[in-house]
DNA sequence: TTATACCCTCTGAAA
DNA sequence: GAGGGTATAA
């Protein structure tokens, strides 16, 4: 006799587990617990003959499945998937679309079929072809990962149900052993299971006289993931005769609460094949009723959040019983820092990687094997080993000068006999950290004796028991348990780890990362957590800021790699693209739901009514079904914090500084980046794939084009020759598909030769524009006559063209010199190698303007120094300053030269 | 009413 | 990089 209960989470699975076993744990010893991957798991085992798998087969996660597929994607014909640059992020998209087709129990070449289907009935409707095309690539690499699984037998998350579910169907004898084992079978959240966990469901229960499930469809939050939004609805055609109960009785909240989240699900969309809202507040009236806090600014909005937490917290609610949830993780982070600029204790770990306790090691790291120790920057805020950012700039200045090698940096200072004494002291308590250490060791190894002895972190955020310095020792256990747990492979450690956490952070993988260990229950600070985190809980307040238009709901954004049509369970009729759009809109209903659900006593919601270019913005849609039952205070308290540190760094320009178009262009995407690579001149380490350093070859080859043939053409064998110096020197030449790279490489030069040909060259005089605060000196690829007699300045580009790539700030500089040099008429063109086409730069008046104006506005911030930090997710892991960004070492700096 | 410019934002479980 | 919102110009 067993019970089976299956859950949708571990979490929920444990703490199941935990309150059967205090409870009854009669009943518990007769019960199986556990998610569906689990179950899928034992079945796997137990079958795994019959599944032609080994007894435990080993799983891989998505990295490593994008590290198994990465080296075969260019071999493949893709057409549309072939963003080379970073092939890990057209396969995280296809390995998204792939397990998307798991959740459906639609395998490799079923997809083929329905992919094809799309192709044959696309007719002369080239957009319906294209997305027929796309399909039919994701198929392509479908099978392609199939076939590489199956040689190294290896399963997926997906695999842990599908597997199962084929078996169960097909096999009568598996069917009967799971039958006979399981009389019982209880399912939570129902809403939240795939069309894979059904149909394994319904093998086992057959008619489902034994099954009991419970769920709500207007908590319905993980479609994207595959929970199909018919298996509510569908519950009595899956299990025929199935007895379907409403629960009448709400047991966690206020009625004003419950009077709020009903008044809402009449206008949800999942009401529509639910049963109507009806529930008794077993707690009765609380006199406490929500209310909605509208601000000026998002500044003002955690002023407002702080201010009510506060104030609760001292009417007698601790901070660890309220609760601030958000959509985004990323407005999460902004809101945790500031509630901790304004005395808040906060419950949040965010993205592990970026926390500043991290990053000080991971930059400590990275000078075992930087002969510049470019990490020093870094390492010298931290406290007791400060020093001012001129000597650091002198150190890192001298190492590179002498050519350092790793680990010299640790002799430095007696090199340098200038530097003052607390420098030298500084720089030898570093050197200190790394004593006995060599750049092959092992980095846990490593950290853990920073952290617990040569840093006594440990020991100090141990004695400290405030919430914050809690936090820290979470972070750091964290981190540290991630470092232990490494796969094996060639190359530095310490450089493997580094460049492992670029690329998590990039695909944004490190998730699992920000969960927080059991321990931290008890700390009393705010919980701070996503909706779909609160899943499941319960708290006596809930503040929901972020209640303005695009916020919640949030703007639908499709999957770069939509599914086939018809691939979705109950989507007959619409296209993939369709059946992702619709169920959209639903679940950011059920978003809300949850989130206002999750408060036993009191709700606050917040919304700014300005964003920061002064526009308005209006509160989020959501709100008029409830307005009616929310308070709205006249001029909601605020509690301010301390002011953001300065970003500002004190320089003095011995020479009036001079900068180029692509200097300019980086400083719009990133002040900060631009400070550590052509103010202070960092340099660092970038991670570049096959394919960039195909580029980097071309560029240096077209370099060389323009300094010794600026006005002549090389023969063909001193071109070959050229280009192959230069492909053993930076080429990807020990690439498994070298050959394939050297090839595109070759054919980018013979077309930049091709266009070189026409017409006749001469010399390139460098453009400038200047003003008070600095020059831009510009040298265009290229100046010839146009057609029209009017001056054409020329610019190659190695790539291909962008749809808005004339909006860069590049663009708008070499057309100013270029009409500044040549008058009015002047043209710029730009060729690109890529896609062998030459493109006119044109760009409105109204446009020009304003980039006019920013331009200006650059030269004059750099010139004052103000280098703000902007963190951008897809931007930052790829900065070879990823791992020093961040708080900067005191004093001013002299720049002699650029 | 329509086109354009610009700003803001981008979730995540499963062994 | 793209979808969606707001404001402004046409």
């Amino acid at each position: 006799m067993s019970i089976l209960v299956l859950t949708y989470s571990n979490k929920a699975a444990n703490e199941l587990s935990e309150r059967l076993a205090a409870n009854n744990p009669t009943a518990a010893a007769a019960m199986w617990i556990g998610t569906f991957h689990a179950f899928g798991l034992d079945i796997v085992r137990r079958f795994h003959d019959k599944l032609g798998l080994p007894p435990d087969p080993r799983l891989v996660d998505r990295s490593e499945a994008i590290e198994l597929l990465e080296d075969e994607l260019p071999r493949l014909p893709l057409r549309h998937y072939r963003n080379l640059w970073d092939p890990a992020l057209d396969l995280s998209d296809m390995l998204h679309a792939i397990s998307r087709a798991k959740d459906e129990v639609i395998d490799a070449a079923r997809y083929r079929t329905l992919a094809q289907a799309m192709a044959d009935n696309a007719g002369h409707d080239e957009e319906a072809a294209m997305r027929a095309e796309k399909c039919l690539e994701v198929a392509l690499l479908f099978e392609t990962y199939e076939r590489l699984m199956a040689a190294g037998h290896l399963i997926d998350f997906g695999d842990l149900v599908a597997l199962p579910v084929r078996l169960v169907e097909t096999d009568a004898e598996v069917r009967a052993a799971l039958k006979a084992r399981h009389q019982h079978v209880l399912v939570d959240e129902y809403q939240d299971v795939n069309r894979a966990s059904v149909r394994l469901l319904r093998a086992i229960v057959g008619d489902g006289r034994n099954l009991w499930v419970v769920g709500d469809a207007r908590q319905s939050i993980y479609r994207f993931r595959g929970a199909s939004a018919t298996n509510m609805a569908h519950f009595a055609v899956d299990f025929p005769g199935a007895q379907v109960r409403q629960l009448g009785v709400n047991y966690r909240s206020g009625r004003e609460v419950i009077e709020v989240f009903t008044a809402f699900s009449g206008a949800m969309k999942a009401s529509a094949g639910a049963l109507p809202l009806q529930l008794t507040a077993d707690r009765g009236v609380l006199n406490a009723r929500p209310e909605f806090r509208v601000v000026r600014s998002t500044e003002d909005e955690i002023s407002a959040v702080a201010a009510v937490i506060q104030e609760q917290q001292e009417a007698g609610i601790p901070y660890r019983r309220q609760a601030l949830l958000c959509a985004s993780n990323a407005r999460l982070s902004d809101i945790a820092e500031g509630l901790e600029a304004r005395g808040i204790p906060v419950l949040h770990l965010g993205s592990l990687f970026e926390r500043p306790e991290i990053k000080d090691l991971l930059a400590l790291l990275s000078m075992l094997t930087d002969p510049y120790a470019v990490g020093l920057v870094r390492a010298v805020t931290m406290s007791a080993h400060e020093m001012p950012l001129q000597e650091v700039m002198q150190i890192i200045g001298h190492l590179r000068e002498n050519k350092a090698a790793a680990l010299d940096w640790r002799q430095a200072g007696a090199e340098l006999p200038s530097l003052a004494t607390e420098s030298q002291t500084a720089l030898s308590r570093v050197a200190d950290l790394f004593t006995g250490l060599n750049p092959m060791g092992n980095p846990w190894t490593i950290l853990t004796m920073w952290v617990i002895d040569r840093l006594g972190l440990a020991k100090t955020l141990h004695l400290a028991r405030d919430p914050r310095s809690r936090m820290k020792g979470l972070a750091l256990w964290q981190f540290l348990n991630f470092c232990r747990r490494q796969p094996s492979g060639a190359g530095i450690p310490s450089v493997r780890l580094l460049d492992r956490i670029r690329r998590l952070v990039l695909l944004s993988e490190d998730r699992g990362l920000r969960q927080l260990p059991g321990v931290a229950e008890g700390i009393d600070a705010v919980r701070l957590m996503t909706i779909h985190g609160s899943k499941g809980l319960e708290f006596d307040i809930v503040h929901i800021p972020g209640m303005v238009t695009s916020g919640l709901p949030r703007n639908n954004m499709a999957p770069r790699c939509v599914p086939p049509d018809g691939l979705i369970h109950g989507s007959q009729g619409l296209t993939g693209l369709e059946a992702i759009k619709t169920g959209h809109d639903e679940e950011e209903e059920c978003l809300f739901f949850v989130a206002l659900s999750r408060a036993r006593d009191r709700l606050f919601l917040y919304a700014s009514s300005v964003q920061a270019d002064g526009k308005v913005r209006n509160p989020s849609k959501f709100i008029p079904a409830i307005n009616h039952l929310l308070v709205h205070p006249a001029n909601p308290a605020q509690r301010s914090g301390a002011a953001r540190p300065a970003t500002t760094v004190g320089i003095t320009w011995e020479e009036k500084p001079v900068w180029t178009e692509n200097q300019v262009n980086l400083f719009e995407r990133c002040p900060r980046r631009f400070l550590y690579t052509h103010v202070l001149k960092l340099g660092g380490r970038r991670t570049e794939t096959a394919f960039m350093k195909m580029h980097n070859v071309v560029s240096d080859l077209f370099d060389w084009l323009k300094t010794v043939h600026e006005t002549t053409t090389p023969s063909d064998s001193e071109l070959s020759f050229r280009f192959e110096e230069a492909w053993q020197a930076k080429g990807a030449a020990d690439h498994g598909y070298a050959e394939d790279y050297r090839r595109i490489g070759r054919r980018l030069i013979d077309y930049l030769i091709e266009t070189r040909s026409n017409g006749v060259r001469s010399p390139v005089a460098p453009l400038s524009l200047g003003w008070a605060e600095g020059d831009i000196l510009v040298k265009p690829d290229s100046v010839a006559r146009g057609e029209r007699g009017q001056v054409v300045v020329g610019r190659v580009k190695t790539g291909k063209p962008r749809s808005n790539a004339f909006d860069d700030i590049e663009y708008t500089i070499l057309h100013l010199a270029a009409v500044q040099a040549y008058g009015g008429q002047a043209q710029v063109e730009v060729t690109y190698l890529t896609s062998e086409t030459t493109e006119p730069m044109s760009i409105s008046a109204k446009k020009l303007e304003t980039r006019r104006q920013k331009v200006q506005n650059i030269v004059q911030r750099v010139r004052s120094g103000d280098f703000p930090l902007q963190a951008e997710a897809r931007a930052c892991p790829r900065c070879p300053s990823f791992f020093i960004c961040g708080e900067l070492p005191d004093g001013a700096v002299t720049i002699k030269k650029l």
